[in-house]
DNA sequence: TTCGATCATACCCAGAAGGTATTGGTGAGG
DNA sequence: CCTCACCAATACCTTCTGGGTATGATCGAA
C-alpha cells in the first residue's frame, strides 16, 4: 500500500465517481480504477460497491475512509513539525546554570528565547562548571552558562554579559559609613567568597584583583554561591563581592556599595558554553538569540 | 512521499548505517542512499548527518522518527480495523424494537451477537412497524424487529420465534377459578387489545382467532404495548390475550393461563425485517446470529 | 601509507504507473 | 422497445522510477 494508494481512495469515496476522482487527480479513469482495485486486493476488502451511478462506500469503506483521512493528515502535519524541527522551531534545548546565575541575564535571555520558538522546550540543569563540560559531551545538555570560562577544542564559549563588581555589605559596617570604599581598604575586613569548587572560578578572579591592588584578601568563609554569599554578609561574616547582577538579591540588612581606586578591567563575564561541533538548529538559534540580547542589553556590558 | 520512504528511513535510523539497513529491507544499498535522498530533499530537512561510521540523526530527524513511527503504525491499525469491519466484527448496527418487544428474545439474541462481534456497537431504536420500514429505506436503520410482518419488494424477513398465546387475567377473575379455560368462554369477557397504530398487527391477529372461533372479543380498551396491556389486567380492565415472552412481566394480581380448544395454528411470530439489497456483513453476522439463536432455542418455538 | 568501512554516483533494466481506445452494463428518455 | 448517455472495466502501449551492479570519494585505523 501506497500513500497515493489513500489519496486516490479518497477521492474516489468523497467524489463517489471514479471519472470525477480522476479529474480532481489529474490523471484519466483506468489508472484510478486499477489502483482503486489493487487496494481493495492488498487489503483483501471490498471497498466500494459498483454502481451504475458510481461508486458507493461499503461499511468497511467507511472505516478505511476515515483511517486513511488520519494518516494523510497526520502525513502532512509529520512533514510540517519536521520542517519546523529543522529551524530550531520545534524541539527541546537542555541548558545547564550554576547556583546563583538565576539572576538577571540568564531569565531575560529565556525568555526571548520562548518568545521567539514558543515550541521549543527549554529544560534547565543545575550544575557546576565540570559537570557541564563533561554533560555537553556527553549530549545530556547543549548549553552550559558559567563564568571564567576558556575555550577547549569541542567546546565553544559565546560571552552573554560583563558585569561591574559590587561589594555587598552589611548596613551597620564600619566601612558602610564611609560615603565611597577605596577597594584597597577591603584588606582589613574578613570577606566571603564564592563558589567553592572547580577552579578557575569567580574566587580566583576575585584574589587576583586583590592581589593587583597589593593585599591578600582575609577569607572569612567560602560557600557555594552568591546567594549563600549575600545571606552571610547578612549574618555579619563580612563583605562580599558580587557581580551586579546579585543585587536582584534584597535583603533588609544588606546593602550594595561601588568601589573606587579599582584595578583596570574590574569586571566578571558571563557566558555561555556548547558543543562546536553541533549542527543543532535550536542551538543556532538560541546563541542568535544570545547575540541579540547582547546588542539589545546594552546596560550589562561594559 | 511514500510508505515506502518512511519505511526504508525507520530502518536507516534504527541501523544508523545504510548498508546493514539496506540488508535487512533486501535491497541493495545504493537505491537505499537514492531513496533517503529523496526523503530529504522533498521534505527540505537534513535528516541523517553522515559520519564516516554512518548515518546520524539529526534533531528534526529524530522527530520525523516518531512520526514516522506513528504513521507506520497507524497504517497497520487501519488496514487490520478495515478487514474486521469487512469481517463483520466491528462496525455499527442500528436497531428497531417495537414497544414490547425488549421480552425474552431479543435481550437473548443481542446478548449472543455482543459475544461473538464485541466490538460492533449495537444502537437500539423503539419503533412501530411502519416507522421501521420507513427508517430501513433511509438506512437508519439495518434490522427491525416485529410482529406478523409479510415480506416487501425491497424488504427481507426472518422469523426469530414463534410464540404460543397465554391469557393475562386477573387472580381474582372468575375464569380464573376454572381449572382449565376454553378460548370460546372469553367471548363473555371484555378484553384488552394492543397495539394500537400500524395494521395489520397483533390486534388482528387475535381478533382474528376469536372469529375462527364463532365470536367477536369484547373490547375494553385497546393500548400501545403488552406492558401496558399487563398492567391494566392487573387493574381489573379485563383479560388480554399475550405473546408468551410476556410472562417476564410479573404482577403480583396477574397470572398467566394456558387456553384449551384454540383454533389451529394459536401462535404468533416474532420476526425481524432487513434491506433485501443490504451487503453488510454485520447484517449478514446478525441474521446468522439468529438462525443460530432458533436452532439452538427451540423452547420459543412450535 | 594502505586497507577497510561507509556513503555517494553513474548507468542499466524491469516493473509499475499513467495514457488512449474500447468494451460491457445499466438506467433514462424518445 | 430501442437508443443514447454514463459509468466502470479491460486491453494495450508508453513513460517514469525504483532497484541492481559497478565504481568513486572520504575518512579512520593499522
Amino acid at each position: 500500500m501506497d500513500l497515493r494508494h489513500l489519496r486516490y481512495f479518497v477521492a474516489v469515496a468523497e467524489e463517489e465517481n471514479i471519472g470525477r476522482a480522476a479529474a480532481r487527480l489529474h490523471i484519466s479513469q483506468p489508472p484510478l480504477t486499477r489502483q482503486i482495485q489493487q487496494l481493495e486486493e492488498e487489503l483483501g476488502v471490498t471497498l466500494f460497491i459498483r454502481t451504475p451511478r458510481g461508486m458507493e462506500l461499503t461499511q468497511a469503506g467507511e472505516l478505511f475512509l476515515e483511517e486513511a483521512r488520519n494518516i494523510r493528515s497526520l502525513v502532512e502535519q509529520a512533514t510540517e513539525r519536521t520542517q519546523r524541527a529543522d529551524q530550531g522551531k520545534l524541539g527541546r534545548l537542555d541548558v545547564a546554570i550554576f547556583g546563583s546565575a538565576i539572576l538577571d541575564a540568564i531569565p531575560k535571555l529565556l525568555l526571548a528565547f520562548r518568545n521567539h520558538h514558543p515550541d521549543v522546550k527549554v529544560v534547565l540543569h543545575t550544575m557546576t562548571k565540570a559537570e557541564q563540560i563533561e554533560a555537553l559531551r556527553q549530549r545530556r545538555i547543549s548549553v552550559g552558562f558559567n563564568r571564567m570560562l576558556t575555550p577547549l577544542e569541542d567546546i565553544g564559549v559565546q560571552q552573554v554579559a560583563i558585569e561591574d563588581l559590587l561589594l555587598a555589605i552589611h548596613a551597620d559596617h564600619p566601612l558602610a559609613r564611609q560615603p565611597s570604599i577605596r577597594f584597597a581598604d577591603l584588606q582589613d575586613h574578613p570577606m566571603v567568597l564564592f563558589p567553592t569548587g572547580a577552579r578557575p572560578s569567580f574566587i580566583d578572579r576575585v584574589i587576583g584583583l586583590c592581589s593587583e591592588s597589593g593585599f591578600q584578601p582575609q577569607i572569612s568563609q567560602e560557600v557555594g554561591d552568591a546567594v549563600t554569599g549575600v545571606a552571610l554578609v547578612a549574618g555579619g561574616f563580612g563583605v562580599c563581592l558580587v557581580p551586579e547582577s546579585a543585587t536582584t538579591l534584597q535583603f533588609p540588612s544588606v546593602v550594595y556599595l561601588p568601589l573606587t581606586d579599582t584595578p583596570p578591567n574590574f569586571h566578571v563575564d558571563l557566558s555561555c558554553i556548547y558543543r562546536k561541533n553541533d549542527q543543532s538548529p535550536i542551538l543556532a538559534a538560541f546563541l542568535e538569540t544570545v547575540e541579540e540580547y547582547k546588542k539589545t542589553s546594552p546596560g550589562s556590558r561594559r
